[in-house]
RNA sequence: GCGCCCGUAGCUCAGUGGAUAGAGCACUGGCCUCCGGAGCCAGGUGCGUAGGUUCGAUUCCUAUCGGGCGUACCA
């Protein structure tokens, strides 16, 4: 307190700016700002429109967000929903805030997963012509694979029953994830993600790039062989325990490819390289970035952000999702039941670190009661105030904002004016859920502004500056729904 | 066993080492014949427990209890 004392002495009273300054609790110096500083954000909001709330924070820096990725063999779930709405608002953010953003989706379209998935094929292919094949224990029993299957049949026939089965089974694979990465980004576009980069795990194979990555770790010994298989020394960069590259039968593993891939990222020039990951792959954290600081690049600038894993309820019984089990909620099905808006903010105005507890029963019955709602009614109010009040808003430059005084008015224009910082904050630390409150607390002021003061009346000075406050807010909330990847309605 | 995440109001969750810890849901009572009542206003002794670091801890550290997830030559 004898420090800000010192402070405050040594500084004017009052200035442009500064109304008063004051000293509080432990120490704090509080400079309480001339109320018209507000002022001038209205015709900047105006002005740049869309634009408001963007900077160039971000200075252009190259940055990748790699998200959803889930295997081509299934549909999408609601564990990737979640990553969907996670990641691509945090893409819309990092753009926001002046970063050039590349959004990509890692297709593992090679691998134990896709031997499985082409026995599964096989098997239906088989079974659907009659014939008393087995299924296999670790194949994929969804519904939706005897469809892919059929879908197969009605343009193919039985033209691979007598075929070599290594020849039918390739063969029904790639059809198989033609129509199933059809499928995912169909899906994901109904969720509005568009995807800049869909890369395949089966080009790194077919490039020679996996071997060469194994060949650059074995140079620089980071690679001993135990029982045949190959073992990168993952111990080396903390990792629990060393990890196996190829396997004693010659194939390399998962980790060898994402390895490969990463690597390959940091080629193109990426300068930060983000990762959305479910919790249960927390494992694989340390490991990859040990793999890249073998290859010299910082490990800091391999960020993965893991979401904790989302648990259905239906009828207050936990739903187990799986895709071996077939038993699962799509995003599909999702977005039918409780449409993009809600789905896309209730995912993100979570914590990523959160568990997400989804009632499906709960999200369907009281969809109404989604904050969603609050702020895209806020919204679609202002646009009714708009139409019914003015022909055309007033010239901002005729426009006497002096006479916004109220409290209400105030604290809303202060708000608004939040949302550059906000947008910074919220990328910066890669928490899109951030957005979720502030648009919350947005929507808010302004219906408490508008049952204190009304808009349409007499005095044309004081209803032209609030027909500008009201403009202003309805940019800002739209922007900021946008960012979130939620419409923002005219009327609802 | 070891590792990672979480534990904040009845419930679901926010909370950048700082001031009197906040929202929604639920509950109770109010809101002008007026721009959309999907709204507004009012109502609250809650940081799992015990130590430590600090002028100051919900936040950092240690231990412990509880929940989740990992700990494959699966991905």
């Amino acid at each position: 307190r004898q420090i800000a004392q010192i402070i405050k002495d040594n500084m004017p009273d009052s200035s442009d700016w500064v109304s008063k300054l004051e000293i509080a609790g432990p120490g704090f110096l509080n400079f309480y700002l001339q109320p018209s500083w507000v002022y001038p954000v209205l015709p900047l909001v105006l002005e740049q429109d869309e634009k408001y709330g963007c900077s160039d924070y971000g200075q252009n820096s190259k940055i990748q967000v790699e998200f959803v990725s889930a295997n081509p063999t299934g549909v999408l779930h609601m564990g990737n929903a979640r990553g969907a709405a996670l990641g691509d608002s945090l893409c819309n953010l990092l753009q926001a805030a002046g970063y050039d953003v590349t959004r990509e989706y890692y297709i593992n379209d090679a691998g134990n997963q896709i031997e499985n998935f082409a026995k599964s094929l096989e098997a239906r292919y088989l079974q659907l012509h009659g014939q008393d094949v087995p299924f296999p224990e670790e194949g994929y029993h969804g519904e939706d694979l005897i469809d892919t299957v059929k879908n197969i049949i009605a343009e193919v026939g039985d033209k691979y029953l007598q075929v070599d089965p290594a020849l039918r089974r390739e063969f029904l694979v790639q059809t198989a994830l033609q129509e199933k990465i059809a499928a995912i980004k169909k899906d994901l576009a109904d969720f509005g993600v568009e995807y800049d980069v869909w890369f395949s795990e089966q080009s790194l194979h077919d490039s020679g790039a996996i071997q060469q990555t194994i060949d650059v770790l074995r140079e620089k010994d980071y690679i001993y062989e135990k029982e045949g298989a190959l073992w990168f020394k993952s111990t080396l960069f903390g990792d629990e325990k060393d990890e196996v590259l190829v396997r004693a039968n010659g194939i390399p593993t998962y980790f060898a490819a994402d390895i490969a891939y990463h690597r390959n990222k940091f080629e193109r020039g990426f300068k930060k390289v983000i990762n959305i990951w479910g919790a249960d792959h927390h494992g694989h954290v340390a490991r990859m970035k040990g793999s890249m600081q073998a290859f010299g690049y910082n490990p800091d600038n391999l960020q993965v952000i893991l979401m904790q894993l989302v648990r259905l309820f239906r009828g207050g019984e936990i739903v187990r999702m799986s895709k071996r089990s077939g038993q699962y909620v799509t995003l599909s099905e999702l977005i039918e039941e409780v449409g993009k808006d809600a789905a896309r903010y209730f995912f993100v105005m979570r914590s990523p670190d959160s568990h997400l507890d989804f009632d499906l029963d709960l999200a369907k019955e009281e969809s109404s009661e989604n904050p969603v709602y609050y702020v895209q009614y806020a919204h679609a109010r202002i646009c009714s105030i708009i139409k019914a009040g003015a022909e055309k808003l007033p010239k901002i430059e005729e426009v006497n904002l002096q006479r916004l005084e109220e409290e209400s008015e105030l604290d809303l224009i202060r708000k608004i004016a939040d949302l550059p910082d906000e947008i910074i904050g919220a990328a910066i630390n890669e928490e899109p859920h951030r957005l979720t409150r502030y648009a919350h607390e947005l929507a808010s002021l302004f219906h408490s502004f508008y049952n204190s003061c009304r808009v349409l009346i007499d005095d044309e000075e004081l209803k032209n500056a609030r027909l500008v406050l009201v403009e202003a807010t309805r940019i800002t909330l739209r922007n900021v729904l946008h960012l979130l990847g939620v419409s923002a309605p005219d009327r609802m």
